[in-house]
Order: structure tokens, then C-alpha cells, then sequence
DNA sequence: CGCGTCCTTGAACCGCGTCAAGCCAGGTGG
DNA sequence: CCACCTGGCTTGACGCGGTTCAAGGACGCG
């Protein structure tokens, strides 16, 4: 197996002004990091449903997404597949190591996402080089650790119908909303239930009771939340909702 | 609710030789910053069973642990406990943030349990002056959430009876274990349970039924694992195991 | 010796995963 | 333009597994 790439794309890191988390990773970089990065093309455009990098591949480093959504995939022998993560910009994928070793996840886009990939070296070179690009670094790794924790503790202990209420929460706050305005999830039934890790079948069926309640509205596939503050509310037993921002 | 401490110790920082991971974190920090530490008195020893930070309280560094053993803890309103991680030495408990920030979690020692704590500035400071020892901060950061997310993914596809094998490898790959000695985990039903995301009552029959099949002993509350690999075994299907490691 | 705590085992209810059938929308070809 | 087909959404029915409740036993402690 290996890793899977899509088209190089020429340009510099760019410092990605509609891209908060990343450009404030970015901007610790100095010049000759930069520059290496522009000269060794280490930006790639990942077209829509194709892998960033697989299951099993080498880790050779840590994918940074400019633009774009990706999930953090994995399968088990049962052909099941989970998602674990969701990431959206600025967030980081894989994990890098000094030794060899092996992913036992992979990454899709959900999307066709601009992502850059920072080998180990050179990301060790922007680390010595920027103590606050570390800093960043770490305060992302912290608090998606905190955020993993929380779903695990969540997972264990919700009913079914109660994950797919988060699995919706968590796809708004990973990939950002406003409270005010009408949130859409455009997301297929299996997709929400491999996140929620249930069936497309349950998934339906709480769809349904929460759109009887007034929680949300659906056409097709699509579906709307209208009212955010309720939905939460369903949840309020388990968790202290700023922490998921 | 406020932070509860244990008593302080007057020692700087040990170079911790038979703690190889935090020997490995701490040797990358510079005399400076062992002395600022020192004087500072961050060291601490908590008793067995006392919180390191509690639920709920501010967010205003990170403990190391030098020696002992700690779990990360996270109750919700209907008063079930689950443990969503397990420290031994050398690991980091507590998420390190800019801002003011509330924990989700709780820490518990499992035994007299040294740490370190450092306060934000003090470990930014670490982080800036030492690349290496930041290096090695997300190299940690970056494992656990790996390991994080393949529990996320095994829980939400196994059964109850593989959930509950997982936490005895889990246990084991937390507090280190030799292939081929035999292992003893000295947790109460109930413990299991929490980190297994069950109940006792379940924890008991599975034991019984691994009893039965010769994977394991029991003395009391005390398991004796006689078969390790042939344990694992029965995860095949989920897991890869070097990741755990 | 009595009490409390934890482990163990049994029994009953019910949540949910699975299977199956019906429905609707979009795509394709005659 | 319509008939057909395919794939995803929806809903119902069933059966298994697990949570919960309850009772009995082992052990330590006062």
C-alpha cells in the first residue's frame, strides 16, 4: 500500500486569510521554512472522496488542510468502517514520529480540500525554528485530544439515539456554524451513522422523531437544524458544550 | 470547586532515570528552566485516590507525571463515572491553553502518584527554549490521540465481552508489561467496568467465561493474565497491537 | 459474631441491530 | 416523453444481547 496523492499544486505556503486556525499555525513560520516548503511542492489538491493517505501506509509526517473537510477513517476487518474525526480548515491529519510507523487509520476528503504536507523533518525544522508555531501545534493536538475523550466518554454511556444527536453537533462544531442561522448537514444517512456508530436505519428513525419534535427539517438527504439550542439541550446530561468550540 | 492539591515536594526537577518517557521529555529542558521549576516548588505528590484537578476546574497548565499512576476521569449529571484514559510515568494529564478555559475531566491517582506541574508560562517558556523537548511534547500528544481515536473506534463496533478484554490490554499497555511474565491487574470490578464502559455485573461474567477458557486466573478482586497472546487474539479482528505499544 | 462490601450468578425487560419490504428521486435508454 | 432500473431513505417486525434488578456467597473488619 501507499500513500495517495492528488495533483502538486506549485504554489508557496499561503498564509490563508479565510482560514483562521491555520494561518495563525502559518504565520509562525519564518521565510526559509517558507520558501522550502514553495520549493518542494509540498501542497496537494486531494479531489473529492479520495484518500489523503490510506490505512496501513508509512507515516512520513502531518498533513495540514489549507481548505477543505476530510474524515479520519477506519476500517475493521468486518469491512465496517468508523469515522473517528472530523477535521475542516486548519486542522491537522496523520501524525508524525521519528520512527517508522504505521497509520492504523486513514484519511477522505469530504470534499475537494487543499491540504500541505509537512514531512518530519521539515516540520521538526518549523518547530526549532518558531516556538510559537509549536506552541499552536500543541494547543491543536491538547485540545482535539480533549475533544476525542469526550466523545469516548459520550459514546459510551449515550443511547443510540443520543449519539446521532451529537454525531450532528459534532459535524457543525468541526466544521463551524453560527448559532443564529439555519445549520444544513448535507451528509448521507450511512455517513452520519458511521460517525454516530450505528446503522443508516436508526439514524432515519431519529430523524424522523426529532423532525416531528420541531428539532430540524429534512428534504432528501439534506437536513436542516432549526433549532440548535434544543438539540443541544437533548445532550445537557452529558456535556459542557463550550469545550466542543 | 478548586484545584486540590497534594503535598508540595522541595525537590527540583529528577532527571527520573526509571522513567524513561519523562526522562526523555525533562532532559530536554535547559538549567534555567529546571531552576525557575525548582524554586517554584511544581512538584507534588498526590495520595491514592485524591484528585490532581477536578471537573470543572480552571484550566492553568499541564502535570507530568513522574512515578505513579493516574486516570482521567469524566463524570456526567446522571453520576456515572467513566474512565476515558489511563497515565503511567513520563505521561502528560491536563490540556495547556492561552485562554481561560474549563476542564471537562478529572484526574485521579490510582497510587501516591508524583507530578509536576507546569504552569502555562512557564512551559511555553520550556517549549521556546527547548525545540526537541516540544518535539517530544507533540510526539506525545500525537500518539495518545491516535490511541484515542482507535478506542473510539473499537468501542462503537464491539461487543460488550471484547470492550472488557480491550480494557485489560488497555490497563496493561498503560502501566508497561512484559510479554512474558505473567501480568496482575489489581482493579475492582467496577473500575473495569468504568474504563470498559459497562457494568461490574458484565466484567464479572466475562471473567468467568475467560476463566473458563484458561486465558486468565483470579484471586478475589486480583487477575492474573496466564495467556496474553492468546488474548489479544480475540481483538484480532479490531486492532493492529503495535500501535498500542 | 454481625455487619458491610464486593464478587458472582440468575432472571426479566427492552433497546437496538438486522432483515425485509415499500417508496421516492434521479439517471438511462428506447 | 415515458418506462425501467438503481440506489438511498423510510418504516415495520423480529430476535438477540446487555442492562438492570435481585439474591446469595465470600471475605475482611470491628
Amino acid at each position: 500500500m501507499r500513500i495517495q496523492k492528488g495533483n502538486v499544486l506549485n504554489t508557496s505556503i499561503p498564509t490563508c486569510r479565510n482560514c483562521p486556525n491555520l494561518s495563525c499555525l502559518i504565520q509562525y513560520c519564518d521565510q526559509e521554512a517558507k520558501a522550502f516548503a514553495g520549493e518542494n511542492k509540498i501542497n496537494y489538491l486531494i479531489p473529492k472522496d479520495q484518500y489523503v493517505f490510506q490505512e496501513g501506509s508509512l507515516v512520513l509526517g502531518a498533513y495540514f488542510i489549507f481548505k477543505g473537510k476530510a474524515k479520519v477513517v477506519s476500517n475493521n476487518l468486518q469491512n465496517r468502517q468508523q469515522t473517528v474525526r472530523l477535521a475542516g480548515d486548519g486542522h491537522i491529519l496523520g501524525h508524525m514520529t521519528l520512527d517508522k510507523e504505521f497509520y492504523p487509520i486513514g484519511a477522505v476528503a469530504m470534499e475537494d480540500t487543499k491540504v500541505c504536507f509537512l514531512e518530519n523533518k521539515l516540520f521538526f525544522q518549523l518547530i526549532s525554528n518558531n516556538p510559537k508555531f509549536a506552541y499552536q501545534v500543541i494547543r491543536f493536538y491538547s485540545k482535539e485530544l480533549r475533544k476525542s475523550e469526550l466523545r469516548n466518554r459520550s459514546f459510551s454511556q449515550m443511547k443510540t439515539f443520543e449519539k446521532i444527536v451529537f454525531a450532528f453537533l459534532y459535524i457543525c462544531s468541526s466544521f463551524g456554524y453560527t448559532e443564529k442561522e439555519k445549520i444544513l448537514i448535507d451528509f448521507s444517512r450511512a455517513e452520519i451513522a458511521a460517525i454516530a456508530g450505528t446503522n443508516p436505519e436508526q439514524v432515519s428513525r431519529s430523524i424522523s422523531l426529532l423532525k416531528e419534535k420541531g428539532y430540524l427539517e429534512s428534504d432528501g438527504q439534506k437536513i436542516i437544524i432549526t433549532d440548535m439550542p434544543k438539540l443541544k439541550e437533548l445532550l445537557s446530561p452529558y456535556l459542557s458544550w463550550e469545550i466542543l468550540e
